[in-house]
DNA sequence: GTGGTCTAGACCACT
DNA sequence: GTGGTCTAGACCACC
């Protein structure tokens, strides 16, 4: 349910905090859920404890989750909603794209079959 | 005609590749026209020579450009056809991002909304 | 009448602490009550008694309460000095931070306001 | 001009961010300035460079400074407005201290006294 | 030379 | 057991 690659160029650090990101958003995580303990995801995940503390204190410093000294870390109230604002922030990132792709004289027909294939089946 | 940002956190070397990409398809700069000298534009942009070199290495690797030795270096015949299909690869990006937003229940009316914009008005 | 809330950052020792010194205070404990036992208000509070027990050692160490063995733990006679003489210090701590506000540029008027807003209206 | 106490209990990399904090606000440091860079603050004092890349990221994501990569780090041209704002919220902690002693029956005019001694004579 | 990431292993405070 | 801090020492990319 969480994995990283080690020999990925993105930071395991990153990965963690996308994978966190991730199941926050699917529902997977609930706020007030415990997050797993750094001791026990840098065994299961074979990670040095630092690096999965930077992660942590990563998301603490978004909002995302807070620390309970002798606790625990615990998922936040606000988390889904500041998730889902940062995603549909990612709306100028792919108008930015398609502006690129325009110049190099691409279609906007091509770019649009790109969007409905994305949204054509089932989810992923 | 060709500008670097010492600040940005983009490495120099990417945005020289990046400049020297954008005047090709441009037509700015056409096969067989010749590059700047590492020495003379090291000079102009205030850069380590070594920063050009590694640029100019990376754009030979690329297939854009050539270097003719005691000569200069020169763009490569098929630079712009490269950079054309590099660019259109960019498609499967936009649908990779489009099924994040999609996953996050962001409308395809939404979706379809940034791609118009960035296709509408004149050109940049 | 004693709360503690289990996701704050602050210590729940140090919540216990803050607690009982407010009740003394505010005249809800005086001198020679007895304080709660360890055992009933870890139940009460769904607290370790470890936690509790180093609260009470803490309380005790600043002369506010002495546990009578086998009786129990009580409220010590110079506990309501103590406190007043200790919050009285409270005031160079605000004169410290008010000299930090100074010397980045806010005016005295708006210190003196924020003191005022602090002793207008009824008591909390 | 910049000194820790590795003996405080508050953390070396704090004391960092509050000695760098004061140098922007002092005037000391200004946007575009260079910070000192890990590895030589390391050295000068006896601190692991890792506690100091844990003090400058902290400041980088406070919007105080921006690091390039290969160059340096450098104070970020809204730091000083951002430190100002920041202080200026200072003013709700006084209201809450303030508030505090008055509920232990220190007068107001024993707080206003305060105040206007840390506002009289010159700047320390 | 610079910053960025990671590991290994230690100690502390809190529950 | 938990999180928080720190040290020592390594490797990488970038200039």
């Amino acid at each position: 349910m969480l994995e990283v690659d080690k020999f990925s160029r993105v930071p395991i650090y990153e990965q963690i905090i996308a994978e966190i990101e991730r199941m926050i958003l699917s529902g997977e995580l609930s706020p007030k859920d415990a997050l797993p303990s750094v001791r026990q995801l840098s065994v299961e995940l074979s990670v040095n404890p630092n690096t999965l503390q930077k992660a942590y204190t990563e998301l603490e410093s978004r909002g995302l989750c807070f620390s309970v000294p002798g606790s625990g870390r615990y998922v936040s109230e606000k988390a889904p909603d500041i998730l889902r604002a940062q995603k549909r922030s990612g709306l100028s990132e792919i108008e930015r794209m398609a502006r690129e792709l325009r110049e190099c004289g691409i279609e906007k027909d091509e770019v649009i079959a790109a969007v409905n294939k994305a949204y054509e089946g089932g989810l992923s």
